[in-house]
RNA sequence: GCGGGUGUAGUUCAAUGGUAGAACGGCAGCUUCCCAAGCUGCAUACGGGGGUUCGAUUCCCCUCACCCGCUCCA
């Protein structure tokens, strides 16, 4: 892979897309809209090839896991269960003066309490000694102004409890003084919209932040219906939204993506650090099987300090994008908090019935989150190759060669007839092709050199090309009647292959 | 949302206060053509809106989008 250090990578990756067709702004012609991105051709067979994949081997291939596509507007009270309606803000200060922005539960501050008497405040970022540091400054402030008394020890609270009179008087980390901070301005990252023909307070609904909700809001409809016993799974695949302060990086981080999530529900007594290395590894075992290199990948645990309250632990598989190492796929184990909270704002029970032990219970859960885009994007970073070319007269030119792994690449196999002003050729040709379409996605090339359609296809990542010449039409002999020319993208290499074996070559290596 | 940068064919780049050139790519044609050969022809661009000006792609303002940093975590 070569595509290491250079910074402009990712810019190369962008441009290639567009050029050919994998990826576009969205709504370009009117200017773009930030954060919307459009699949085109090519884009929607790769992206569709991952998705099949994924849901090939997350949930038909296996026998406890059950599939399920819930709407994506649903009632608002399940985003007040999640606590998204109120805690999927991050509310922001900024500080007017140096034009830094902080997260308002990250900046801590503590009035400084003289004989009982506030005299001043301090502030400090989050840290592990915050309330060491505030001390010092507190410390530090009374020496400077020649306070006599006794200082009292610090409280330290974070911004989003300061009160408004208070805020006048914090002073700014970045500059420490005060008057500079605005109050923290909330921001919820559901994307709003109205139901039915009222657009009032009571008509508001939300485009859903994550797939996940759906299965715990149907998790009693697919215990009653779905004959699953616990451990078993319940999978999604579907668009979700987010109005993201800064959609950034391309794909990366968009206000409309698709989740490929699977919320797996365990025992109460089981245990479930087992079940969490367990999809951690599955995860990984997948991403390897789409073709994204090991060295590219790599794991992070949420420290525990930073865990959501009801979370025992995540961990992120990361993957090594051009911008940085960057989170790919989410692995959490969640405990029970998502049954419980809906089971409570709904008052309907969610638990689960042990038939052999007698046992009712709420059950654990297990969640691998992943976003298609960023797979997709993952994909595409891992696939970009670039190949120097030296022709006949010594000129170096650079080759684009997309290696996507067979399984996912949008075209498993082209079709060219060497020569297109050949008539024999053309229709023998389009006999592979009418053949090969059938099966798999095929495409058919009269364009062009035959060079230029290999050159063509190494950029699409095609990994087969078929070519029809005159030895398949017999002019050779008749050992080379029927045979065409298969080539591979990954080493240039040819060989040649009756038509009648080509399906039962090719398949073995798309599936 | 804040700060900095950028915006010309599909892509990568030029030039210019008097309405734009190229390369590659695309399409059509010729060629017994196996790794972007050659030849012929065709199509395609100044992100959008306002202003200044006789005249704006060029100067100014606004806006939109993209890139970098803060922030973010599927």
């Amino acid at each position: 892979m070569s595509q290491t250090k250079e910074p402009p990578l990712m810019e190369k990756i962008v441009s290639l897309c567009k050029r050919r067709g994998f990826i576009f702004q969205s709504s370009e012609i009117y200017g773009g809209i930030n954060g919307f991105w459009d699949y085109g051709p090519l884009g929607v067979e790769l992206r569709r090839n991952i998705r099949n994949c994924w849901w090939k081997e997350m949930v038909q291939n296996r026998e406890d896991v059950v599939g399920l596509e819930s709407s994506i507007i649903m009632h608002p009270k399940v985003w007040e269960a999640s606590g998204h309606v109120g805690g999927f803000t991050d509310p922001m200060v900024d500080c007017k003066v140096s034009k830094q922005r902080f997260r308002a539960d990250q900046l801590f501050f503590a009035p400084i309490v003289v004989d009982g008497n506030t005299v001043g405040y301090v502030s400090a970022l989050e840290s592990e000694q915050v309330a060491a540091e505030l001390q010092e400054k507190a410390d530090s402030f009374k020496r400077k102004k020649g306070i006599q008394g006794k200082l009292e020890p610090v409280q330290p609270r974070d911004f989003t409890e300061a009160a408004p009179e208070e805020i006048a008087l914090i002073p700014s980390p970045a500059t420490g003084e005060p008057g500079s901070l605005t109050p923290p301005r909330g921001f919820n990252m559901m994307l709003e919209t109205n139901v039915g023909a009222l657009r009032d307070a009571s008509s508001v609904a939300y485009l859903r932040p994550e797939t996940a909700q759906g299965m715990f809001v149907d998790f009693k409809a697919i215990l009653d219906t779905g004959r699953v016993k616990i451990p078993f799974g319940i999978a999604q695949i579907g668009k979700s939204f987010r109005n993201e302060i800064t959609p950034r990086n391309f794909i990366f981080r968009s206000r409309e993506f698709e989740q490929m999530e699977m919320e797996f529900f365990i025992s109460d007594e089981d245990d479930w650090a087992k079940w969490h290395r367990y999809w951690i590894d599955w995860c990984r075992n997948w991403l390897l099987s789409v073709g994204i290199p090991t060295a590219m990948l790599s794991e992070y645990n949420h420290p525990r300090e930073k865990l959501s309250h009801y979370s025992k632990g995540t961990t992120d598989i990361m993957f090594n994008y051009p911008f940085g190492v960057q989170e790919l796929w989410g692995i959490a184990a969640r405990g029970n908090f998502d049954l419980s909270q809906h089971a409570q704002f709904s008052g309907t029970p969610l638990e689960y019935f042990d038939a052999a032990a007698k046992r009712r219970y709420v059950p654990h859960v297990i969640e691998p989150a992943v976003g298609v885009d960023r797979i997709l994007l993952a994909i595409l970073c891992s696939a970009y190759d670039e190949r120097e070319i030296t022709d006949d007269k010594g000129n170096k030119e650079v080759r684009l060669v997309m290696r996507f792994h067979p399984r996912i690449a949008p075209i498993k196999a082209a079709v060219f007839p060497l020569l297109k002003n050949k008539p024999e050729l053309v229709e023998k040709a389009g006999e592979v092709y009418a053949l090969l379409k059938k099966h798999l996605a095929a495409d058919y090339d009269a364009s062009g050199s035959i060079g230029k359609r290999y050159a063509r296809h190494d950029e699409a990542g095609t990994p087969f090309c078929i070519t029809i010449d005159f030895e398949t039409l017999g002019e050779k002999g008749d050992e080379l009647k029927d045979t065409v020319t298969l080539r591979h993208r990954d080493d240039g290499r040819q060989e040649r292959v009756k038509i009648s074996e080509l399906l039962s070559l090719l398949l073995p290596q798309i599936q």
